[in-house]
Order: structure tokens, then C-alpha cells, then sequence
RNA sequence: GCCGAUGUAGCUCAGCCGGUAGAGCAACUGAUUCGUAAUCAGUAGGUCACCAGUUCGAAUCUGGUCAUCGGCUCCA
């Protein structure tokens, strides 16, 4: 018997059956398997030396393509839990996929690792590597791959066997040398194969993602085709470190965390103040063009209202209370009350709908310690929040403008974004028709509008559906800022109404919506992804005027007004310094323009503006340089 | 909340086996008056996160608390 096999190039070639991968690749082409790790045949993921069986079509993964590094990662982390076992012989292996960057594994043992436990660990990997052991699989059935497990006291591999589908009869193992794992592969064909790898960090894993079991210790390492790869992707972590933007906000002055202010309070300081007021005072006008009201409600309200909205009963222990006259009140951890009494404090008529109140309102959220992260992650955030309430026909075109704000607000600020769907969890409240009808307008207004988006099930908000929009920072971590939840239990709690055509009582339905989220983790994003050098119009300082000597104070002075009477944001700098040290200073508080002002500015009233990237703009007046800033605020420049 | 690590001057970090703290940068003062990424000199600055305990004696050892960092779970 033989076997077709249809490769990249559309060439046909026989193969007795049995062939394997390698052998048919190599037949083809005698350099197909340079940097080959893995193939698909009629696009099932195999081994190299994975034996033809029938006809199909056959290429090969590359080493260097997003699924031949993931094989490799993969097949490293086999290495390393192969190490670590010979190292610590205690330690029981659990799992250890390859994942975006690198890859884990996740043990128990009784010994704690550290990053000192690494550079043995590695030397153990590079051992094995060096043995070049071939990576051989092998199908074993349900019960004896049970037995060889047991056997080696592997529980957590019993566990996986025993819990997967009743309908798969066989499982398949993966050898290298002495170590053995439960694995579906594929693999890469043996460990000499490994060019560059690096263990990264130690930390806790919960035992199947769920706190409620055992708390395991996770390795992250990484590797890559080549040490090169290796080497560009540590420095890329070199350059995201210098990115962060709780390092930027000490060193450009933004905001502080205080110990005795207490965890996840952000304290602003000027700068971060004046960045903050630049995006909410742009927020406020771009909601004002499109229609919404400003509304504020206070910082607390009584717990019964807390009680009637849902929130007291599934949402108390992420609250704050506080006890006054007797009366005990809930620190608001959403905004959408006040606005519900705001709809509540008059007769609605169809022809009012849709109400759109907008606030930047402020919340607090008693968050678990360890989740606090810089202004990513915080206790105290302004929403830039919305409800929208309207009647179920016009869900669809709100949800559009939404969308439509949402992709306007990301382009300005030059975010790439993906959506997701996000369904009922499993603690929620309504009625299940409720759900259906509310998830189903979230999708219907994706699906209309021609919106990709995934599925994100179980992931909804208590109250809701929800479409989330999950913007990329500059290290390619995605931050959910943006929402809309749809909601139809809230109108129903506080019996909400509106009068229709017909003269009836009807109920509107209710959308929860932020564009840019929590303005705390916006700022947050944006200091990383603009490395702290924001545009021009977002900048705290626009100008900083430096002086060459010090009998140039007084014209500096008089230039520093005229841009401060312009609207332009101006700083001094007459420190008694060279003008080397200035432009240092200035270049590192990444001030888009520095204007240099000499003998030469002095005598022809003028201002030499030096750009951040370094070019000499040359002498122009005061007023050419305002203009040339409101131009770039203009067009929102960097 | 859980696992692990860390907490020394404004910042970055030294400080071995317990004997009451040190550097660079920043700050301040003085000199210098300088043209596109660091002028020179001097001075000052620390309850060693906090609270207990062990000890003749604790930055150092032990326990607790708080905070931060890397993750997990959760989330704007």
C-alpha cells in the first residue's frame, strides 16, 4: 500500500505507508527539515517521525514560526520538568504548556524553589540537551498509562487521565531519556535540537487555575530558535522595564503610592494632574458632542439602595462601608444609582429616549492585596461612566455609537483594540430570558456592524452581558478599558418606565458603558505606551525655556509669560548650569520642546526651539512657536 | 486572599558569622557666566518599613503587622 502525499509546493509523491514525516520531507526536498520542528498532515499537528498512514497533504512547521516556537517551548518545558525532577526528586510534575513567550511548568514539592535553584536547574537542561535525546512518543491505553503514573508517583498525572473524555481509549506519552510525560505533542525530534533557552521567574499557580485547590509552584522560562532571539527578546524585557510607568511616574513626576496614604490610592502630583485634566477635559467635550448629559451623584449612599440594586448581595465584599447617624451607607463602587434616580425623578416620555447621563465618577473597590498593580490596579478610580437608557429598539444604534466612540477614542490615542463577548457568569441575577435577550442585543449590534470579536464565556458582569474592548499596550499586554454591558435587571429593580406611543407604561432598557474605563489605568497604559513622552497636547510641560547664561533671566522671563498668556504650557529652567546640563535634564523629562534663549535670542526676540528628538527647529518668534505648538495640539502630534 | 521574594538617605544600591551605618546620583552652599545630553569644590541628609521578642548589645536572629515586586485567582 502505498500513500499520496501533497506537499507546500502543490507536488505529489508516493510513500510506501509507514513512511515517516521526516523521510517524506526529505525526499521532497533534501533541505525541507532545516529548522523543521514538527509538520501538519491535512492540518493535524504531528511529530517528525510520525509514520504516513493515508493520503493527505503535508508542510512543515518552522522553528521560527509562531506554531514551531510553541512546539519547541513546549519540548523545553518537558526538559525542564526533566530536570527539575533530577534535581529535586521530590517534586511531582503537574502541567507545562508553552504560552505566548516563553513557557511553565507547575510543580508541587515540598522544597520551595527560588531563582537561585536556576542556574542548576539550567545546568541540568543544558545536559540533557547536550545527550541529544530523542523525544519518542508512545500510545499507551487509559489503564496502563494509569499504572506507569501511579507507579511513579505522579498523582496529578492520574488526575488529568482519569478526569479526561470517557470516550478516549488510548492516551500517548512522550520519552526523553529517563524522563516521561503525559503529552499529546507534537514534539520536537530530539533535546540537542534546543538552541537557546532561559528560566525566568518562580511563582505560585493554584492546582487547575481554582484557589480552592493546592497552591503549586510555577517556573516560567523561554527559549527560542537561536540565542539571538533569545537575546533580543531579554532586552525587549530591558525595554519594557525602562517603560513601566510606575518608574516613569517617579522619575517624570506624575503621582506617588504613600505607605501611610495607604495600598491602591493613588496621590496625583501636579504633572499627572495637569495629564489627568488634559484627558478628562477632552472626555467631557467629546461626550458633550455626541449628546450625553453630565450628571455627578455622591460618594455614598444608603445600603438599603445598595440592598434594592443587587449589590449589597453580590458585590458587598468588594465594597467599603461607613456608618453615620446611625445609618449605615456604601462607598459607591459603580455609579449607575444616582443615575437611576436621576431617570426616576420624572414622568419619561418615549420621545426623551434615548437619556444618555455621562460622569466621570468616582468609585472604590475593596480589591483582594495582591491584585494591586501601579494605577493599573487601584482601590480608588474615576469612570469615565455612562448609562444610557433607551427603549429595546433603539439598543443597536447605541451600541454602534458606542463602538463608534470607542474606535474613535483608540485611534486618537493610536491604540490597536480586539473585542470580546462576555457572558452570564455564574454568579449573576435576572431571569434567564432577561440574559438571552441582553446577550443577544450585544450580538446582534457586533454581527450589524461588522465588529470581529470573541466569545468570552462566563465572563460577563453580575447584572449583564458585556462587550469588552481590550486595547494592546506598548509590551503587547492586553488592558480591558472600555465596556458595554447591557442590563436589563437594573430598570426592573427600580421599576424604571417611560410613557410610549400608545399611552402605555413600558420598561427602557439600560446600558453601562466606559470608553476609556478607569482613568487611572488609561493613564497608566498611556505612560508605557508612549514611554512617557506623551504628545503634544497631552504633555504636562510643552515648553521649557533654558537659559544660556544668567543675564539672560529677564528676556526668558518675559518669553515664559507671553507662552503662559498663549495657553501653552511653560516651564523655566535658570538653574546656574551649562546649557549641556539643561538639555540633559529637559530631554529627560521628555519636554517635547526646549527653547534656548541667548544673546543671540535676546537681541532679535526670538526663542531657538530644540525638539525631543533633537533637531534644532532654529530661531523664530514667540508667536511662530505658538502657533507651531497649537498646529501639533491640533493635529495631536507627538 | 494565596505562593514566593523584597523593604537601609529623595533615587539606585553596599553593609561577611549580632558590636549603635556607607557609595554614586539628586539636594543645599560657594565658585564659575558657560550655545544644544552631566563645570568644579564643599556641606547637609538615615526612627535601617512598623511593633514585639531573644541578647550585655539587633539594620543583622525570631514572631507579627504594613507595604512593594513576580505570579495565581479576581478585575475598570
Amino acid at each position: 500500500m502505498s500513500v499520496k502525499i501533497v506537499f507546500a509546493d502543490k507536488q505529489q509523491l508516493d510513500f510506501p505507508e509507514g513512511t515517516t514525516v521526516a523521510q517524506a520531507a526529505q525526499a521532497w526536498n533534501s533541505k525541507a527539515l532545516d529548522g523543521a520542528v514538527a509538520a501538519r498532515v491535512n492540518g493535524v499537528s504531528v511529530d517528525l517521525g510520525a509514520p504516513l498512514q493515508a493520503d493527505g497533504a503535508l508542510d512543515l512547521i518552522d522553528m521560527h514560526s509562531a506554531d514551531g516556537l510553541a512546539v519547541l517551548r513546549h519540548s523545553i518545558s518537558h526538559v525542564m520538568a526533566h530536570a527539575v525532577q533530577d534535581v529535586f526528586a521530590e517534586a511531582k510534575v503537574t502541567i507545562g504548556p508553552s504560552i505566548e513567550d516563553g513557557f511553565y511548568y507547575d510543580f508541587d514539592c515540598d522544597t520551595t524553589f527560588t531563582v537561585d535553584d536556576f542556574p542548576k536547574i539550567e545546568k541540568r537542561m543544558q545536559e540533557i540537551v547536550d545527550a541529544d535525546h530523542p523525544f519518542v512518543r508512545e500510545e499507551l491505553s487509559r489503564e496502563d498509562a494509569i499504572r506507569l503514573f501511579a507507579d511513579r508517583n505522579e498523582t496529578y498525572k492520574v488526575e488529568l487521565i482519569n478526569d479526561l473524555p470517557a470516550d478516549v481509549s488510548v492516551v500517548s506519552l512522550y520519552k526523553d531519556g529517563d524522563y516521561v510525560d503525559l503529552c499529546r505533542g507534537p514534539h520536537i525530534p530530539s533535546t540537542g535540537k534546543i538552541k537557546a533557552f532561559k528560566l525566568l521567574s518562580v511563582a505560585g499557580a493554584y492546582w487547575r487555575g481554582d484557589e480552592r485547590n493546592k497552591m503549586l509552584q510555577r517556573i516560567y522560562g523561554t527559549g527560542f530558535a537561536d540565542p539571538e532571539a533569545l537575546q533580543e527578546y531579554l532586552d525587549l524585557i530591558e525595554e519594557a522595564k525602562k517603560r513601566d510607568h510606575r518608574r516613569l511616574g517617579r522619575e517624570l513626576d506624575l503621582f506617588q503610592t504613600n505607605d501611610e496614604a495607604g495600598a491602591g490610592l493613588i496621590i496625583f502630583h501636579p504633572k499627572g494632574m495637569m495629564l489627568r485634566y488634559l484627558i478628562e477635559e477632552w472626555e467631557r467635550q467629546e461626550h458633550i458632542k455626541r449628546g450625553y448629559d453630565m450628571v455627578m451623584g455622591p460618594q455614598i449612599l444608603k445600603v438599603d439602595l445598595w440592598k434594592k440594586s443587587g449589590h449589597f448581595d453580590h458585590y458587598r465584599e468588594n465594597m467599603y462601608f461607613t456608618e453615620v447617624d446611625e445609618q449605615t451607607y456604601g462607598i459607591k463602587p459603580m455609579n449607575c444609582l444616582s443615575h437611576m434616580l436621576i431617570y426616576k425623578s420624572k414622568i419619561r416620555s418615549y420621545r426623551d429616549l434615548p437619556l444618555r447621563y455621562f460622569e466621570l465618577g468616582t468609585v472604590h473597590r475593596h480589591e483582594k492585596t495582591g491584585v494591586l498593580h501601579g494605577l493599573l490596579r487601584v482601590r480608588q478610580f474615576t469612570q469615565d461612566d455612562a448609562h444610557i437608557l433607551c427603549m429595546p429598539e433603539q439598543l443597536n444604534s447605541e451600541i454602534r455609537a458606542i463602538a463608534d466612540f470607542v474606535n474613535y477614542a483608540m485611534g486618537v490615542f493610536g491604540f490597536e483594540y480586539e473585542v470580546e463577548l462576555s457572558t452570564r457568569p455564574a454568579h449573576s441575577i435576572g431571569s434567564d430570558a432577561d440574559w438571552e435577550l441582553a446577550t443577544r442585543a450585544l450580538e446582534n449590534a457586533l454581527k450589524d456592524n461588522a465588529i470581529p470579536y470573541e466569545v468570552n464565556e462566563g465572563d460577563g458582569a453580575f447584572y449583564g452581558p458585556k462587550i469588552d474592548f481590550k486595547l494592546k499596550d506598548a509590551i503587547k499586554r492586553k488592558w480591558q478599558c472600555a465596556t458595554i454591558q447591557c442590563d436589563f435587571t437594573l430598570p426592573e429593580r427600580f421599576d424604571l418606565s417611560y410613557i410610549g406611543p400608545d399611552g402605555e407604561k413600558h420598561r427602557p432598557v439600560m446600558l453601562h458603558r466606559v470608553i476609556l474605563g478607569a482613568i487611572e489605568r488609561f493613564m497608566g497604559v498611556l505612560i508605557e505606551h508612549y514611554a512617557g513622552a506623551f504628545p503634544v497636547w497631552l504633555s504636562p510641560v510643552q515648553a521649557t525655556i533654558l537659559t544660556v547664561t544668567e543675564k539672560h533671566i529677564p528676556y526668558a522671563q518675559t518669553v515664559h509669560e507671553a507662552l503662559l498668556a498663549s495657553g501653552i504650557r511653560s516651564e523655566t529652567f535658570f538653574d546656574n548650569e551649562k546649557l549641556g546640563y539643561k538639555i540633559r535634564q529637559a530631554q529627560m523629562q521628555k519636554i517635547p520642546f526646549m527653547l534656548v534663549v541667548g544673546d543671540k535670542e535676546a537681541e532679535s526676540q526670538t526663542v531657538a526651539p530644540r525638539a525631543r528628538d533633537g533637531r534644532n527647529l532654529g530661531a523664530m518668534s514667540v508667536e511662530q512657536f505658538v502657533a507651531l505648538v497649537r498646529e501639533m495640539c491640533e493635529n495631536r502630534a507627538r
